[in-house]
RNA sequence: GCCGAUGUGGCUCAAUUGGCAGAGCAGCUGAUUUGUAAUCAGCAGGUUAUCGGUUCAAGUCCGAUCAUCGGCUCCA
């Protein structure tokens, strides 16, 4: 058989060998790193033999999958350390994650000392280096060999498995675990591994079923690549907008208020400000009119959109249903409220589309332990829509949602970290949704059509569908990695009817519209944080709630201050002056840790001449420009006639 | 909602393990009028998240509540 390798070199075996013995043949140092196969695209164990004519590579740490054999064996080898330690501990799964890996366990939780305790234990397993053993079973000794070793939840996890699916384990020493692989050829390779944390985690990740106790770790293969990514691991925290936000005084929480109800400070509320500005126009031009509906109503009314009976539990209710006879409930959406806008009047088909723009608080009573600084808060903003259009006008309008998003994304300077989501239903779970599969895989189908005239890649998940529709997400991940919906369109055929929204056609004929909910920019709150830790609180210019700091170098330029604080100021510029009789060095130190963009030192030279020395925080070159482009665009006036910049002085980030 | 950790002046942290709550920064007052990352001195600031318990004595131990954090689940 003839085996191809990814340099192209052919290898040529009589018969049947393993993966890891080809490695060997290759060269020893590769086989010493080699850490899974990966035959025709898919991967394998090392152990896996190749007895046919086939494309191999010989995965390592470089490789995606060949750094999640390396980290999945790290956690086999954490089980058999809680195993040692911890005798009744039942295991359950330990798959490799992202950046590590996991395994879960029923048994008391770990605190920090535990886990060291059980790291210390890991290291010793691994010096024993023991091989690492696959065998198979049938299904029925499969069975019994787990019930042996008193492990129910690997018992669950075999009779789950489909009749006449190989059933794989693996053995060190004297531990035994049921796994698919693949797996290193021993224990000995793991070089540098860290437990991060211990948490609990349910059984199957399903609510109803037991807690299990739950260690995140990973694994390296050199020291200091582990060190480096701990230092990572603290060097994002710095950016975290929900520590950097309250250092940055954008917002802040207050225990008598309430869980996941942030107070926006000053310099949050202006950045907030500027953001909701710019939107509300951008709609505007785009064709938008703008609504301002309540922030509360009858119950009545969400028992004509269903949410009374399914989503009751997430709302603020006011007033008791026994006692009281008007019960009403803060909104936790908007479109029912904007569907009567379009009802208040008879619309023809001329009107279309019709689209409605709202910046909109809402309100969800989310469980207590998922509020999160910005991103998860009970009360929140958005820059709603809704679209009521002609079925025939639904590729545009839809394609019109995505490129106002899109806009919004590149002025934001965020576009470079989104993916596209494209949430349909699922068909195994069809009670969940309203609608025939007919016009639900037709309507997804459109979509995919208008993402790729557009050439936005996209990926789908399924069973992520508004009940109403499919729709597309536009999900970023925060600096731990969690992903969040930034932005939503949803394509709605469906709502019209309950609401009984019309709109007369060609032919005198009452005609349902389509419906598109949208939001252009998502929501402000979770949007700040996005953007705290994208910049790491450097914003850009015109999101800065202090844009220019003027800087006397001592009192008896105070005046001259004044005037460049003014000329700026009638310039829209944000701007203030530090009067304090405080040394230059000192301004200028508190300045930089405001994060404001630019400052402006003047002295007797600057008075003398008219023009102010600029320091500004970017750099290099790039700074130069962007103090150039906001010297043009904005300053025009006050460079030509008395002040103009002598001096640039660039800043280390650092 | 579930598992776990945490909670001390505005902020960052200390308090010899149950024995007089303390420091730096910030704030205020005074002096200094300064040329590109911290001028000096003084003053004030606390019911140790809240409520209850154990004890001669609680920031420290126990319980409850609230909040924050890391996860799980949820995000219609």
């Amino acid at each position: 058989m003839k085996i191809t390798l990814k340099d192209g070199t052919v290898k040529e075996y009589a018969e049947a060998k393993s993966v890891y013995d080809i490695a060997v043949d290759i060269s020893e140092g590769l086989a010493r790193m080699a850490t899974a196969g990966m035959v025709d695209g898919t991967v394998v164990d090392l152990r896996h033999m190749v007895d046919a004519d086939c494309e191999l590579s010989i995965l390592t740490f470089q490789d995606k999958e060949g750094a999640a054999a390396y980290r999945h064996t790290t956690s086999h080898v954490l089980a058999e350390a809680v195993k040692r330690l911890y005798p009744n501990a039942k295991l359950a799964i330990g798959p490799s994650i992202d950046d590590g890996f996991y395994y879960d366990f029923d048994c008391e939780p770990f605190d920090r000392a535990a886990l060291d305790k059980i790291e210390a234990e890991m290291k010793k397993i691994i010096k024993e280096a023991a091989k690492i053993e696959r065998f198979t079973l049938p299904r029925e000794e499969a069975i019994a060999l787990m019930k042996e070793k008193q492990e129910p939840y690997k018992v669950e996890l075999i009779e789950d498995l489909p009749e006449g699916e190989e059933i794989s384990f693996y053995q060190q020493g004297d531990f035994v675990d049921l796994c698919a692989g693949p797996h290193l050829m021993s224990t000995k390779p793991i070089k540098a591994f860290k437990l991060i944390s211990s948490s609990g985690a349910y059984w199957r990740g399903d609510e109803h079923n037991k807690m299990l106790t739950r260690i995140y770790g990973t694994a390296f293969t050199k020291k200091a690549d582990l060190e480096a990514y701990l230092e990572h691991l603290e060097d994002i925290k710095k950016r975290d907008h929900n520590k950097l936000g309250r250092e940055m005084e954008l917002f802040t929480t207050v225990d008598v208020i309430g869980q996941g109800l942030p107070l926006m400070m000053p310099k949050g509320t202006k950045i907030i400000q500027t953001l909701q500005r710019w939107i509300e126009d951008e709609e505007e031009k785009r064709g938008y009119v703008r609504t301002k509906t309540p922030l509360m109503a009858k119950s009545d009314l969400y028992k004509i959109s269903g949410h009374w009976d399914h989503y009751k539990e997430g709302m603020f209710v006011l007033g008791d249903e026994e006692k009281d006879d008007e019960v009403l409930a803060l909104r936790p959406m908007t479109c029912p409220f904007q569907y009567y806008v379009y009802k208040a009047s008879q619309k023809s088909y001329r009107d279309l589309p019709v689209r409605l723009g709202e910046t909109s608080t809402l309100f969800r009573k989310e469980d207590s332990g998922e509020m999160h600084g910005l991103t998860r808060v009970r009360q929140f903003t958005i820059s709603e829509g809704h679209l009521i259009v002609r079925p025939d006008q639904m590729d545009e309008e839809f394609k019109g949602c995505l490129d106002l998003a899109r806009y919004c994304l590149r002025t934001l300077g965020v576009e470079e970290d989104v993916t596209y989501r494209l949430s349909k239903w699922d068909p195994k779970n069809k009670e969940k949704y309203i609608g025939t599969e007919e016009v639900w895989e037709d309507t997804q189908q459109r979509i995919r059509n208008v993402l790729n005239e557009l050439e936005i890649p996209f990926y789908e998940e399924e069973g992520e569908a508004a009940f109403y529709g499919p729709k597309v997400d536009i999900q970023a991940k925060n600096v731990y990695g969690k992903e969040d919906t930034m932005i939503t369109i949803q394509w709605d055929a469906i709502l019209a009817e309950q609401f009984d929204m019309y709109y007369v056609d060609q032919n005198g004929e009452k005609v349902r519209p389509y419906i598109i909910h949208r939001t252009s920019m998502g929501c402000y709150e979770r949007t700040l944080a996005w953007l705290i830790e994208k910049y790491a609180g450097l914003f850009p210019t015109w999101l800065c709630p202090e844009q220019v700091r003027v800087l006397p170098i001592s009192e008896k330029y105070h005046d001259y201050a004044k005037k460049v604080e003014e000329k700026l100021k009638e310039n829209g510029i944000l701007c203030t002056v530090d009067e304090r009789a405080e040394k230059i060095g000192y301004k200028i130190r508190e300045s930089r840790l405001a994060r404001v963009p630019y400052m402006l030192v003047v002295g007797q030279k600057e008075e003398e001449q008219g023009v102010v020395s600029v320091r500004s925080r970017y750099l290099g070159d790039e700074g130069q420009k962007a103090l150039d482009d906001f010297i043009d665009a904005i300053c025009k006036e006050i460079r030509t006639k008395e002040i103009r910049k002598i001096e640039v002085q660039d800043e280390q980030k650092k």
